[in-house]
Formats: structure tokens, sequence, C-alpha cells
DNA sequence: TACTTAATTGACGTTTTGTTAATTAATTGA
DNA sequence: TCAATTAATTAACAAAACGTCAATTAAGTA
């Protein structure tokens, strides 16, 4: 499945892929949607050739799927770990989770209006609710309500930290999704 | 504003741009992504020439705004009048808004990929759960948390209801907004 | 240095767009 | 009911964007 790392990849190729990638979030980050995204006006801002465009992707479309599995394999590289030995209260996913992407803010954002992209996420969060109501052995009222309904609704508390800049540091927005679900045991003597 | 509704519109413009309308449901409900929306394709599903979409709309852009307006239109006007003398518990914002909604599943599901009908959505949700706040005069919990989050938390449950085809009742869905939010007092003895 | 592969150039036919002028068809009101 | 008005159709157009390709130049590798 994964790439063989033995196999080296031309720098220029690597260069390349790079350029239009970036080439993508500094175009996005302007417009959002205004002057439409065509491959001519990628290629200027990457400061390569259409032609170029075309030995590496099918179109647009294709980058962008290349784009969101490559920064949504990051993150569950980062926190997939963590559902493994979770007892440690610590480092709960959902804060690496968040300080992933608060760390990378402007290209989540950027990528936040891509639908796959948002469904994909949506299966993250799903995972890390799951585990959290595994683990924490906490029979009360949250596992009266369906596990789409706590999840359905963290995602919407995420999408809008995101999509606004995330004007919160990722420990308080965990803090207050504990807070909505009362699961926020630390606040209490 | 508001069109004057003395000066009657032209019944062919009404049913053409019905027409129009109806083959971008259509369409988009077979499709989500697929074959590209092209106003060639709209005109064909409408059974419409080009020409005719263009006497009407400026392109495919126009043609979703106005739809997106239409439809919110609708609703606001349906649950706006709740807002003023809301004492009644009997019909809240929120059970209105989600039951209309629900008689309207198709055209919402379809609606919903759209970036600026969600940003709309949101915000007629965020006056649904400002509204509640004030009257009830609950100084719970809930209102130590930011009324941003009970609402974008509220706006990712109903997302998550739309998108997955609503499969829960609009009374039960109501229900479970109001657990997550611990303000259930109608299960209370 | 020679070999290999990536990027550029320039061109091509195709599709889609948005507009227009001339014609046909439907609606309305006198 | 007929005449005036306005909507829809038809066919054509240039412009933009797409996707592909062969020949050439440039960069990386052994």
């Amino acid at each position: 499945m994964s790439k063989n790392k033995r196999e080296k990849v031309d720098p220029r190729v690597i260069r390349t892929k790079r350029m239009f990638k970036d080439a993508f979030i500094s175009l996005l980050q302007e417009n959002k949607d205004q002057n439409k995204l065509t491959v001519q006006r990628l290629a200027d801002r990457a400061e390569l050739t259409r032609a170029t465009f075309y030995l590496h992707y099918h179109d647009i479309e294709d980058l962008k799927e290349q784009m969101v599995d490559e920064v949504l394999e990051e993150l569950t590289k980062k926190i997939h770990p963590l559902f493994d030995e979770n007892q440690d209260i610590d480092d709960p996913p959902i804060d690496s989770f968040l300080a992933h992407i608060y760390e990378h803010g402007v290209l989540f954002n950027v990528m936040f209006e891509n639908n796959d992209f948002r469904k994909r996420l949506f299966g993250i969060i799903t995972e890390i609710v799951s585990i959290r109501r595994e683990t924490r052995k906490v029979k009360r009222h949250t596992n009266q309500v369906p596990i789409e309904i706590i999840a359905s609704s963290t995602f919407g508390i995420v999408s809008w930290w995101i999509e606004n800049g995330m004007p919160y540091s990722p420990r308080y927005l965990a803090e207050q999704i504990n807070l909505v679900f009362r699961n926020n045991t630390n606040a209490r003597p």
C-alpha cells in the first residue's frame, strides 16, 4: 500500500509537487471562492507550466485528493498511537488532535472547504469520541445519547473553531468540549 | 427591498425558473459531485435551452444564490414569529425549525453542500440558541459555555442529521439536543 | 562525462462559457 | 378576438479552460 521508501523520488518531483500544493494554499487563502481556481492560475502561482501540472495530477480534484490524504495521514499518524495505551489522562487524543490542527492552522482552514476533507475529519473525531467512551468508565448521561450525536456535536464545535481562525487555544477548546458533555472531571474538587 | 407583489410576474418566467431549480435539485441528487454541473446539462434536464438559462441567471453560482435565498427566507418566515411571544413551551423555535427542514428533506440535503447555505443556517441556529438562552431563565451550566460553543455544537448535530438522510424524527432530535445541553426539563418529574 | 528523467515550449482539438440577432410562441389587455 | 408585448428558441460567435502531445531544454544520477 504505502510507498517503498527505498525507491527514492527525484528531488525535482518533490519540489514541483510542493510548489503546486503551496500555490493551491496560497490561492485559496486570498480567494476562498472568488476568481475561480484554474490550472493556469495554479501554474502561474507555482511558477511552473500548465503541462507540468498535468504531469503530476489528472486535474484539480486529483490535487485536492492527494492533499487531503497527506494532511489527514499526518494527523492520524500522530494521534493513533494514543489510542493504544490511553490510560494516561495527561495526553488524551482530543488534545493532541486539536493541538496538531492548531499548529497547522492555515492549512486546515483552507482545506476545510473541501467536502471529503470534512467528512474524513468527522470520521477521526468519531473514533476519538468512541475511544473516550470506552476507556473512561463514565456510565453517566452521555451514554444515553447516541454516539453520532456526541460525535457530530463535537465536530460542529471543532468546525466552527477551524473556520473562524481558531480563536481559542486547543486546551481551552478541549475544556469547553468536556464542559458541554459534562465530562469535565478535572473541574471538580 | 422585497418585490412588489402588485407587479405580476409572467407565468412563463415562474415556470422556467421553477424548471431550472427542479433540474438543479434533480441533477445534484443523482450526482452530488460526479458529472460536473454545466449549464447545458441543466438546460437538458429542465427541457429548456441554454440561452433561456442566461435570460434568468448570470451563471450557476447565481442560480445557487437565488435558491439559497428562497429556501432560507421561507424557513425564517416560519420561525421568526415564534421569537416574539415565545413563552409557549409547546412550540419552541427549534422544533419548528427541525420540522420545517424535515418536511423539505431532499431540498435541504441537496442544498447543504453549498457553503453559503451552511453558513446562513448556522446563523439561524445561533439566533434560536440565543433566544432560548434569554427566555428560559436557566442560569445553569450552559451559561458558563460561550454561545458559539452551544450554537456550533447544535449546528454540528443538525448538519449530521441533514447529511445522513434525517434518520431521527424532528421531535426526537430536539430531545437529544436538549439532553446534550441538559435543558431537558420535560424529562424531570 | 554519458545516461536518464523531469520540465518547458508551442501547438492542437474539444468543451464550456457568455452573448447576440433573428425568429417563433405564449400571455395579456383593449 | 386581435394586436401588442414579452418570453423562449435557434444558430452562431469569440473567448476561456481543458487535456494531450511531440520536440526540446534542463537537471539529477551513476
